[in-house]
DNA sequence: CTTGGCACTCAGGAAATCCGAGTGCCAGTG
DNA sequence: CACTGGCACTCGGATTTCCTGAGTGCCAAG
């Protein structure tokens, strides 16, 4: 059976009360807080199909009803509108982000911003190597037998490696070595670096091999290493005033929140920056947080994602304002990001 | 009134008993579970004056003793031997620290084990760049405006910051600099460069001046940036678990956690890698922490503690054993930073 | 100083009771 | 046909009462 419009105007009504008070709300306090004109009874009816559909609950026989995630499903995607930001937050996201002064600076602020914000957990991912773009390499000699080598990326990321060299070498070769390599990969995307240089030992005399092979094999290695996929998180003292809201505790939500590879995951199929997605309940696999729900979004200063922020919270979460705070910073942090360039 | 041998021995099995149970120990169970040769009511006497002196305390009339702040001090402090750890957990520390691959890594590690092995939460110092040396000074050129400032430190740490120059400059002079600079500082302690190189500009022309000038700016800013003294958390799901241990909920515990400020402060005042820190309860002024106890101790390769590490769980904590874990941990993890030198 | 005895206290659990929000259903109405 | 008012019914949760037993403090005797 279709759902009419009233019908969807209540579970609306619902959700929206229900997020408000945390409470199973019943027929007549609807009528009373939302002026649908018409009885109680009427709602009755409706909620009776509704709770045959599976869209709301009741967690007593003689209780109220609570959206399911089926509800706050059909809730987000078709019921709720964007609740703009007030000037208010407006003004604190600018404040708060504009005094960042590198690259790591604006993740902290923004995770933090993101939890005031939202009076949840913020889990904002490090702008991830994979996909940005080489600014610079540099070889810079330690002794004669090390060297230092430096990447410089378009995000203002710098990753560094110490090189242990098979033997002895000179300032020259690593001179050439540094030309030809900078040369081979300045502008190029991450990703595509392993192909641009894996024959480039071959092009040095046999000599040399071992040496420019160490290189390029730190090198390469600098960039598959996913342990650069690092999470910020922060406002999980906001779990513990939402309290008993998750029915199992605390302790697998934290659990889960530890489990940075299981976050990326979740936060990852990096979707493009304009687009936000909502997972909710049950719809997150791991055990640890299907109480809970997320919205995430990627954030970078071109069309692509560069990483991942969101938010962590119970399912019962203001959605609207939530989704809202979402985009709203992310949308900030990627013109810092396209300006800082 | 001086308490005699057999206080103590009460003090400590009343100490023994609440961690172990969570509950308050009556005199009964008290004679039971230690064989103390005597009878209950001299046990009852004991805990009256022990009680008077401030040791223990009722929570309720009828109901046995719990120890107090100054309870657990005394403990601490005079009353408990050292637990050695087991040989599993000297081989899980082995394994779990041995495969790690940078500095990053090392303090990853180690402030998952240290969560694991003592079921609280663990905060790991990231080693402070104000306490190392410095290895070498590189200077990368980006463009002809723009520099790379590359610092390494003998602990394997890597800052780096770009310096925009006031004006076109030439390889010449970088160079120049490079070599001036590396000679000046290269194997002093960081807190030696700054006056180290006050007074480098003034040795180079005057049209030059500028440029090096907003190179030593940029490093000596990177030195005092404490924004590096960064920390690592794990184990808060054990908060959970402990459960209602804390009276004040979670949340002014989870907040102190992010107040990585506050904790810094906490686990500063860097004690030398082989002695300890306990605080205790109100011990520790802020009140986020105030029903939370602390073991820190420092950590790093020589005789100065180049960091700090800790744990934090509630007072009525298993201190031997949690003791025995930070200190097994920091000795080991000082040992592989001397090693990785 | 230690001990057994004894009266007393009281937190916390179990059982009993009450209340009212909320429901489902039905018959009546426009 | 959709809506409404009425009504009987349910039952979770709050409140109260009661009870029990662990634990205490004190005292007099060994």
């Amino acid at each position: 059976m279709p759902l009419d419009d009233r019908k969807l105007d209540v579970l609306r009504a619902i959700v929206e009360d229900y997020v408000a008070t945390q409470e199973p709300v019943g027929s007549k306090a609807l009528v009373d807080r939302h002026h649908l004109g018409v009885s109680p009874a009427t709602i009755r009816n409706d909620m009776a199909v509704l709770e045959e559909e599976g869209y709301i609950a009741q967690p007593h026989t003689s209780a109220g009803r609570i959206p399911t995630d089926k509800g706050y499903r059909l809730f987000v995607d078709r019921l709720s509108t964007v609740k703009p930001l007030s000037p208010a937050e407006r003004r604190a996201i600018q404040t708060f982000l504009d005094g960042a002064v590198d690259l790591d600076d604006v993740v902290t602020r923004t995770v933090r911003l993101l939890a005031q914000l939202t009076r949840q957990v913020a889990v904002v991912q490090y702008p991830s190597l994979a996909r940005s773009t080489v600014r610079h390499v540099e070889l810079v000699p330690l002794s004669t037998s090390r060297v230092l080598l430096v990447l410089i990326t378009d995000t203002g990321r710098v990753e560094q490696r110490i090189v242990e060299l098979p033997g002895d070498t000179d300032e020259a070769l690593l001179g050439d070595l540094r030309a030809r390599l900078g040369h081979l990969v300045a502008g190029l995307d991450i990703s595509a670096v392993p192909t641009s240089i894996e024959n480039l030992p071959e092009s040095f005399s046999p000599a040399d091999r071992q040496v420019v092979s160490a290189v390029v094999a730190t090198l390469l290695e600098s960039l598959v290493d996913r342990s650069d996929e690092r999470l910020a998180i922060a406002g999980t003292a906001n779990l513990a005033r939402y309290g008993q809201g998750f029915d199992q505790g605390l302790e697998p939500l934290l659990e889960a929140l530890e489990e940075h590879v299981l976050l990326l995951r979740l936060l990852g199929e990096a979707t493009s920056p304009s687009t936000l997605t909502v997972r909710i309940g049950h719809e997150n696999a791991p055990a640890g947080l299907s109480a809970a729900s997320i919205v995430t979004t990627g954030y970078g200063p071109g069309e692509r994602a560069l990483a991942s922020m969101g938010v962590v919270g119970p399912t019962r979460m203001d959605y609207p304002g939530t989704i809202a705070a979402v985009g709203a910073v992310a949308r900030y942090v990627s013109q810092i990001l396209a300006g800082n360039n």
